[in-house]
DNA sequence: CAGAAACCCACATACGTATTCAGACATTCA
DNA sequence: TGAATGTCTGAATACGTATGTGGGTTTCTG
């Protein structure tokens, strides 16, 4: 037989009906425990397995979820995001734990994704993964809730905030880390990275850098920001344009690791040292953090508890429970980039 | 109507039977201009999408593609490796570029991974990312072959590999790596990562390095190798084995950037200085190895071809059409830490 | 103008599973 | 002993799509 098996197939061998094999095989009680015990073995003797397509059409559910990228309207070239990199392995890892297929795709503003996967019937819900808070993507997300469609996304956590949201405290990674530097003597602290609300996560990391900055007693300058999104090149120019400018900063808190990395190099090809002359504090905590000379000093966004948030959060919406919008805290993780012993 | 639109209900509405939906919406030419014009109006208005399930159960195909991270026995506790995320992005771009969907799982070697996907049909084939070569795997491999499951893998290219690979020349990369380091005075070169044939991309990354070195007319000496993983932990590890065994050297190959990385920072902690007391190569070109202080020489492997060539091998399996295995070129790219200038 | 060809479409059916409903049989109780 | 209760299983059917087959109309050809 060279066909897959199916559970007719198992039935026969078994001597009973088909629909007996599908509750069987799927733990109904109301079949014997002798007459159980024979399909399944049977069943494992064929290498049988059931066939998702079936059963998703009849189920009218396919246990899979969707996870999505979306780009950035300003993408980076490179490929994914590393940040959301970082993410993926705890949600492949949760969506494993949890029996849940995880379906990947990366999709630009203009397509239509979220027609096509709950629509399609390939998967009961999305993860939205991506940045910003642009006119287009807001329009898409108020389709997706007119939808009905199951959804979760990381982002920006607020009041305000369409549909369940999971997020980082990003306000307080911003005051703490620059309270930190703050502690450790620098009073000329220059901001990196967009500091507007189209920017929502970014734009919390400023306000608890200048949160941070009044409560100390130091007055915020607004020059000393920079605009950056999350690369290295935008880190190393922000740094550029800084100095071009004729800026004086004695430390510096980027927005995202990506960032602060690029602003090392610069700094390095302007021959000042890290952390003697400019003390320096990132976000993220990517694994390159750990990894730089001298190794980053940055706000920890737990990413495996992240993605489990998300998951979890996501299969509650489906099964119709509550599934409320949460901030993780975050976590100053001190290395040598801040000058602090 | 609250219900997802069927094809009955656009043939409903178009006065014409469910079938030609079908055919209207898929592009059989059997069908009038005039009425395709007329149902997919409907179609669009309704929002109407095909289901993926009924579909892929009538027509016995997909559509997608499966992504599997198996993990090595001393698997890294951080997530996925770094190596296989940075392919990842670009299996993702192609698939879309292709117009299939993607699936992705991470497995141990016990789990049934090898039966999971095509058998239960959400996957028309397998992209299998993952290290080593032992016997569970083997095993495992063999059985898909048998099945008659479609998969291809990235990994160790030889006659004698089991199905389509797509790999890279980890000869030539040991040997120009190794060559380079010659041609720039090293004449004590040590070798970081596994060499045995349990390892066979290390293995021959390490047949290359003794191969430029007998090219060179230097000796080989064996106690300049240290095993390694690709951790950065295992790196760190390595060095500081070599140093507690007194064996000298002038220079590192390490067969993997992650190793480089652990190595350069053991080798500032015995306040070695990169690259003038020691010279370092080392191998895959990830991200990380640009951001590293000093940056890092290191043999490229190119990714996104890498990604996009293990897409269309199975594409082209599915087809039934030849999926050969295939070797891309290593590229050596200098930066600081080989002191070339 | 008869017959062939071309064109367009509807009917019937299959893909493999899960669930509703009802029936068969055994068991218990009055 | 007959009815009631309970336990297990089978028959029928629906999920939504894609495709083989055949029928009806129109157009072309000799």
């Amino acid at each position: 037989m060279s066909r897959k098996p199916t559970s007719f197939d198992i039935a026969q061998l078994a001597g009973v009906s088909q629909p007996t094999v599908s509750r069987a095989l799927s733990g109904s009680p109301t079949v014997s425990e002798q007459t159980r015990k024979r399909i399944e073995a049977i069943a494992q003797q064929l290498n049988y397995t059931v066939d998702k397509n079936a059963s998703s059409l009849r189920k009218r559910e396919t246990n899979t979820l969707a996870l999505l990228f979306y780009e950035d309207p300003t993408p980076d070239q490179t490929g994914i995001n590393p940040f959301f990199l970082s993410m993926l392995g705890s949600v492949v890892r949760t969506c494993s734990l949890r029996r849940y297929d995880l379906l990947i795709s990366m999709q630009h503003m203009a397509s239509n994704w979220h027609v096509e996967f709950e629509e399609s019937r390939k998967a009961d819900g999305i993860i939205l993964l991506g940045h910003g808070d642009f006119e287009p993507y807001r329009a898409k997300l108020d389709q997706l809730m007119e939808q009905g469609t199951h959804f979760v996304r990381w982002g920006h956590v607020n009041e305000r905030s369409l549909g369940t949201v999971i997020g980082c405290d990003n306000f307080r990674g911003g005051y703490d880390a620059t309270q930190h530097l703050i502690a450790h003597g620098s009073r000329r602290i220059a901001f990196l990275g967009h500091a507007n609300e189209h920017y929502p996560e970014f734009f919390d990391r400023y306000r608890g850098y200048c949160e941070a900055q009044r409560s100390a007693g130091i007055k915020v300058v607004h020059a000393r920001q920079a605009d950056a999104i999350i690369t290295e090149q935008s880190g190393h120019d922000a740094v550029n344009a800084l100095m071009a400018g004729g800026v004086k900063f004695d430390a510096i808190f980027a927005a995202s690791d990506m960032i602060a990395i690029g602003a090392m190099r610069a700094l390095s090809e302007h021959g000042l040292d890290v952390p003697n002359d400019i003390a320096i504090v990132g976000f993220d905590d990517l694994p390159a953090a750990s990894m730089t000379r001298p190794p980053l000093t940055t706000i920890q966004q737990d990413f495996s508890k992240a993605g489990e948030m998300l998951v979890d959060a996501l299969i509650r919406q489906i099964r119709n429970e509550d599934a409320n919008t949460a901030a993780l805290p975050a976590r100053l993780i001190v290395r040598k980039s801040c000058g602090a012993h």
